[in-house]
DNA sequence: CAGTAGATTGTATGCGCATACTTTGGCTAG
DNA sequence: CTAGCCAAAGTATGCGCATACAATCTACTG
C-alpha cells in the first residue's frame, strides 16, 4: 500500500502545501505572512497542511521575490578576541529576536580579505552590515553605496566619519586612563599597544594617550610605544622591551596585554603597583578577579552590539538612514594602579 | 548629457552584463561557472561588462536554481566561552577557504530556541550543519533528516550516537586527570561541574570523574558536585560549597570553573596544590600563564571546528554520509596540582 | 429584488540564475 | 563538393515565492 507520491526526494514546496489544503498558493502564501486575510477555516486547513508535510518556505525563493533576505551580516577581525565575540553575541540576540539570522565573516585583519567577504555578503543579500572601525579600503565603501546597503561601523565613534558609527571614542576614552595616573604622580608613561596597521582602534588608543600626556606637559615618545600581537604570550615578551625607558606606569591597549605585562611583571618580582601601574582596556571579566584587579576601561560590548543590529534593522525597514550611537566608557579604577613611588 | 538609463535603481542582474558585452545570458553564466568552454574573447569581454557594471551575482537567485546555498551553518550555546568563540572561528575559516560563507546562530541553552534555529538553518538552505554536544530534542534530528540536510555534531564523541560526531569523549577525557589525582595520593576529590541540564558534554566529564575514581576504588558522592554556571563569578561563589566535605583535590568541568576555584583559595590564603588541588579542561590561553599554572585537559577546537566544516563540505560535495572523527585530548600537568598533604 | 461595496480566493507573472535543448558556423572526411 | 560532426553561442524554461490583478462570493443598501 505505498501511496506517497515522491517522499524525501524533494523538499516540499508551497505548491505541495497548497495542493494538500485545497488551495491556491497564494492562500498558503497569505497564510504564511499574515499579510492579507484568510477565512478562518482555510488557514487552520493551511497550518495543518503545513505541519503535516513539515513545509519550511525556501529563504532563497522568499529573497528573490521580496527583494530582502532577512539577514544581517558581520565582518570582524577575529573571534578570538573575547570582547568581538561579545559584541557578536549581542549583535546575534538582536538580531535574532527581530527575527534577522546572522551571517559572519572573520577577517584575520586582512583588508583583501575583508574586501572579498564584503562582495559575498552582497551576494548573500543582506540587509545590513556591520564592520569593525571606521578604516576600510575605498572599494569597499564604493560597493557598498553601488549596492544601497546599509552599514554601520562598530567599535569606533568619529563625529567627522561618513560612515554610520555604533561605538567609543578611542583616543578620548584613553584621557581618564592617562589623567589617573598623572593624578598619582606618573610622569613617565609607557604604552603597550595593539598592532597599529589596519587598525584604527589600535592607533587611535596611542593617540588618545599622547595627545592626554601632552595636555598635561608630559609625552609619549615612538620609543615608548611598543606594539604586540593580540596574546598574553606575545605580551610577555614584549613586556621588558616597554618598560626599558624606566618608566612608572604602562598603558595597555586592550586587557590582554595588559594581562600579559602583569602576569610577566608578577613572574619576575616585579611589584605592581608599587614599582609600576599598569592599566587596561576593554574590562574582560577576569580583569575585575586578578591579584592586583585591573585598572581598565569599561565598554560595554554588549550594548554596541545590540544598538548595532537595532539600528541598521530600523533603518532598512525605515528606508531611513542608519543612526549613529556614542557609546560611553568609564574608567575602573582598581588596584593595578598606585602613586609613583 | 544624462544618458544613463537606470542608475542605482536596481542592483545589476546578468542580464545587464548580457547586453552590455552583447552575449547571452547563457554565456556570462558560463563565465562565471566555468563550466563550458567560451571563446577567450568573449570572455574578456564579459569579464569587463562585469567589471564596468559592478556586477555580482545574487546568491538567492542562485541557490534557487542550484539547489544548493553555499553556507554552512552552526548553532551553538553561545559566543561568550572563549572555546567555541575559537572553534567557530577554525569552522569559520575552513568554511571560508573551500568557498562557503557561515550562518551563525546562538541558542542560549535553550533547547526550544534551538529547534527554533534549526527549522531557520532549513529555511536559508543551508548545505550542512554543525551542532554542539549530541543531545537535541528529537524533533531536531526527524527536521534534519526530512531535510536531507547533513549535520553534525561536534564537542562530542560517542561511537554509539547516530548523528556523525566529531570531537572528543568527555567523559575518557577526565581519566588522565582523576589517574593524576590518585597517583598524587588524592583520596577525597570533589568536582565544580558546568550546569548540566540539557548539556551532555558536561554530564559526560562529571560521568568520567566518578567511573574512573569507582575503579581506583574511590567515589564521587552527588554531594561532592557542584554544578556551576559558566564564569569565574559564580565559581568564586560556589567554590566553599564545593570544597565543603574537606576534599583534597577540585576537579572543575572547564577552565573558566578552575580560574575561580583558584582565584577564591588564593584570596583566602588556601594554597595552591599544597593544601588544594585544582584541575580544569579546556585549556585555555589563560591557563599556562597564571601561577600556579592551571594543571587541565587540552582539547584542540581548532582541530574541531577545521575538521567539522571539512567533513561537512566533502559530505555534501560528494553526496556522502558526514565521516565521524574522534579528536585527541592531552593532560597537560602544571602546578596547580601536586601531592596529597 | 437588483445593485454594489467589500471581503476572499484564485490566476498569472516576475524575481535572477543555471542549464537542457536548439541553432549556428566552421571543419573534416568521403 | 557535400554530408556529417563538433564546438560555441543563443533560446527558453524552471527553481519557489509574493503579489498585482481578476474572479467570485457575501452582505448590505436603496
Amino acid at each position: 500500500m505505498k501511496t506517497q507520491p515522491e517522499t524525501l526526494l524533494r523538499m516540499p514546496t508551497q505548491d505541495d502545501v497548497a495542493r494538500a489544503a485545497g488551495v491556491s498558493t497564494a492562500t498558503v502564501s497569505r497564510v504564511l505572512n499574515r499579510r492579507s486575510s484568510v477565512r478562518s477555516e482555510l488557514q487552520t486547513r493551511v497550518e495543518e497542511a503545513i505541519e503535516r508535510l513539515n513545509y519550511v518556505p525556501h529563504a532563497g525563493a522568499r529573497a528573490l521575490a521580496l527583494q530582502r533576505s532577512g539577514t544581517l551580516g558581520a565582518i570582524i577581525p577575529t573571534l578570538g578576541n573575547a570582547i568581538f565575540a561579545e559584541g557578536i553575541d549581542a549583535f546575534e540576540r538582536a538580531a535574532q529576536s527581530l527575527g534577522y539570522t546572522l551571517l559572519l565573516s572573520v577577517s584575520h585583519q586582512d583588508p583583501d580579505q575583508e574586501q572579498a567577504l564584503v562582495i559575498k555578503m552582497i551576494e548573500r543579500g543582506v540587509d545590513g552590515l556591520l564592520l569593525v572601525g571606521n578604516e576600510h579600503p575605498d572599494q569597499v565603501f564604493h560597493r557598498l553605496e553601488r549596492a544601497c546597503l546599509r552599514y554601520v561601523c562598530t567599535w569606533a565613534y568619529d563625529a567627522t566619519a561618513t560612515a554610520a558609527n555604533i561605538g567609543f571614542d578611542n583616543a578620548s576614552a584613553m584621557h581618564p586612563v592617562v589623567d589617573h595616573l598623572v593624578t598619582l604622580g606618573h610622569q613617565r608613561v609607557g604604552m603597550l599597544a595593539g598592532i597599529v596597521t589596519g587598525n584604527d582602534r589600535a592607533r587611535d588608543r596611542v593617540r588618545g594617550v599622547r595627545e592626554r600626556l601632552q595636555y598635561h606637559g608630559l609625552s609619549l615618545p615612538e620609543s615608548h610605544v611598543v606594539q604586540v600581537e593580540y596574546s598574553i604570550r606575545a605580551s610577555r615578551r614584549a613586556f621588558w622591551q616597554a618598560i626599558d625607558n624606566d618608566i612608572t606606569a604602562l598603558v595597555c591597549g586592550n586587557d590582554v596585554l595588559a594581562f600579559g605585562a602583569l602576569f610577566e611583571a608578577q613572574a619576575m618580582g616585579l611589584a605592581v603597583p608599587a614599582q609600576l601601574s599598569i592599566t587596561g582596556f576593554d574590562d574582560l571579566d577576569l580583569a575585575a578577579e586578578l591579584h592586583p584587579a585591573l585598572t581598565t576601561v569599561q565598554v560595554s560590548a554588549q550594548q554596541m552590539g545590540g544598538t548595532a543590529a537595532r539600528n541598521l534593522i530600523a533603518a532598512v525597514e525605515n528606508q531611513a538612514a542608519v543612526a549613529s550611537h556614542r557609546i560611553e566608557t568609564t574608567l575602573c579604577v582598581r588596584q593595578s594602579t598606585g602613586p609613583c613611588d
